[in-house]
DNA sequence: TGCTCTCGTTCTCATTTCGAGATGTCTGGG
DNA sequence: CCCAGACATCTCGAAATGAGAACGAGAGCA
């Protein structure tokens, strides 16, 4: 009588891929079957839950309603098992989200940390974009995420973890800032950033804008190394942490340039769903990071 | 891979009813589909979730932390398919509660304009006690119900949805307050009363202590028509609501005594479970009830 | 117009799961 | 010592599930 929850996490999935044939791909089945789940739903509730057309579905009123359901039951349930298997002694899985910055230097030693106080703990680390890894929490794919301020959710729990100071980092030859803007043509120098989501990313932009350089050119990356490589050949500048850039390899072949603007100064925060259960494994990984000389780190 | 609700449906009703052999009568199924369900969320889940003794089962500690999850998703199933489902227009089944005496006077003229409304909403009205009813509206079983003031629930909205005066009802004999005080021996009047989990009752009890019948005797009775009677007939006291004494077919038989204590006058309020969608049925409902005439009735 | 690619649906079939009833086992009480 | 209550186990037929193959509809393109 009740809906089936494989059912709904399949109408789901169907939901975020847009279509069958992709959905099927991520629920690692075939696509007849996923057909089958989702008609059967459709039967089940009466009414049809996607509007077919030739390339794939989209959501009708009642999927739209239906959505939100079947995720926050697709994520209780995943709750309900770490729970009910939780007896208090931190172990099992534990997903834990970060920016790449934040991964780079902040993460080495509190990790080590954490696996040497709570050794039953697998810990799996997906570097991500803000963005991207605050959607992840909200899902439940991951427990916990450190992620730039400011974040406002009323389903998330937030607390400080790291202070960073951002700078601007350009090729050696480049002493100072002065240097920099008169090193570079009217329209600014090419900025290297991440892909779209990460935060530092739009301050940079901010940056420029603010320095008379709206319209420079952008460069997409994927990895810190590759970035803080490509100003050291002289590409371009960029916005990272100090902490990021003193610890790099590459420090000797880089300038870094202090900002004054306030918002040079971010937080970075450790974010985690409001839940009813405390999930041993995430108190135990939160006791690490309040564990004082990591949270203050500058 | 997610847990099967049908399974926790199961284990929900096993834990509530104690034993395996009352859950399957239930749920209407054997004794051993039971088990077996039982069985496959404790292998699923990799712990015991009852312990087994002569006497039945009881809740092992995962089981007591797998419980609110498993009656959170049960409520969010039922809601879902009603999102899903409903397209606005107020139709499909609604289950309001009720105190008995509410349903007695008030809700005669709104449950007939509600239905010339919305014919398409198919309402079932339960009566209960007050405390009952906010337990089936938590759980889900119930949309909505009418219960006495005060209720404070995160979970719950709550809107006054009639004031009613309580009186003090005796055989006819006693004319006033002080006659019936005068005529019943030292240890007070037997007191009619409904089941436990009444608010009135409580009432009742409070007003006796007040008069210095502490230990005046106590009849329960289950149904107001059968407590009015009783009354008529010399049995005893009760405390109703004024509008419901009044429209009695007894009303020449007792004798109404009005109370100048502050709290006999008592609120009735229409509680409903907080959630992310409106039902239109539900919605239908509350807009009949706020339409004026009915709302404030002294 | 006809070809092809993509995507969803339908059909079939072996396997698994489920539900009902009957039987087995354990415990406590008369 | 046997019985009653309660849960576990076994068996069997029905139903659901998942994988694969074939089918059909629409879009893009020559």
């Amino acid at each position: 009588m009740p809906l089936d929850l494989i059912d709904l996490v399949t109408f789901s999935a169907v939901a975020r891929c847009g279509g069958i044939t992709r959905a099927a791909e991520e629920l690692n089945t075939v696509q007849s079957n996923v057909t089958q789940r989702v008609k059967a739903l459709e039967a089940e509730i009466g009414t049809a839950l996607f509007e077919r057309h030739s390339r794939g579905m989209t959501l009708t009123g009642a999927g739209r309603r239906l959505l939100p359901y079947a995720q926050r039951m697709a994520a209780l349930s995943r709750e309900a098992l770490l729970a009910a298997r939780d007896d208090g002694e931190p172990k099992g899985p534990l997903a834990i989200g970060s920016m790449e910055t934040t991964a780079a230097v902040r993460l080495p030693g509190l990790l080590a940390e954490f696996h040497r106080r709570f050794p039953k703990v697998t810990l799996t680390l997906k570097t991500a974009t803000t963005a991207d890894l605050v959607t992840g929490v909200l899902e439940g794919t991951l427990d916990g995420a450190f992620v730039a301020a400011p974040i406002e959710h009323g389903d998330l729990l937030s607390a400080v973890a790291f202070h960073e100071e951002l700078v601007l980092v350009s090729a050696l030859r480049f002493s100072s800032l002065t240097a920099l803007r008169a090193g570079t043509s009217g329209s600014g120098p090419t900025a290297l950033v991440f892909r779209t989501g990460c935060t530092y990313r739009q301050r940079l932009e901010q940056l420029l804008t603010d320095f008379g350089w709206p319209s420079a050119v952008r460069f997409e990356l994927g990895t810190l190394d590759g970035m803080i490589g490509c100003v050291a050949a002289g590409m371009g500048v960029t916005l990272l942490p100090r902490a990021v850039v003193e610890r790099s390899q590459q420090r000797d072949e880089i300038s870094i340039h202090a900002l004054d603007t306030p918002w040079s100064r971010v937080d970075t925060l450790f974010v985690q769903r409001r839940s009813t259960h405390q999930y041993s494994a995430l108190t135990g990984f939160t006791s690490c990071l309040t564990a004082a000389d990591h949270v203050i780190a500058a």
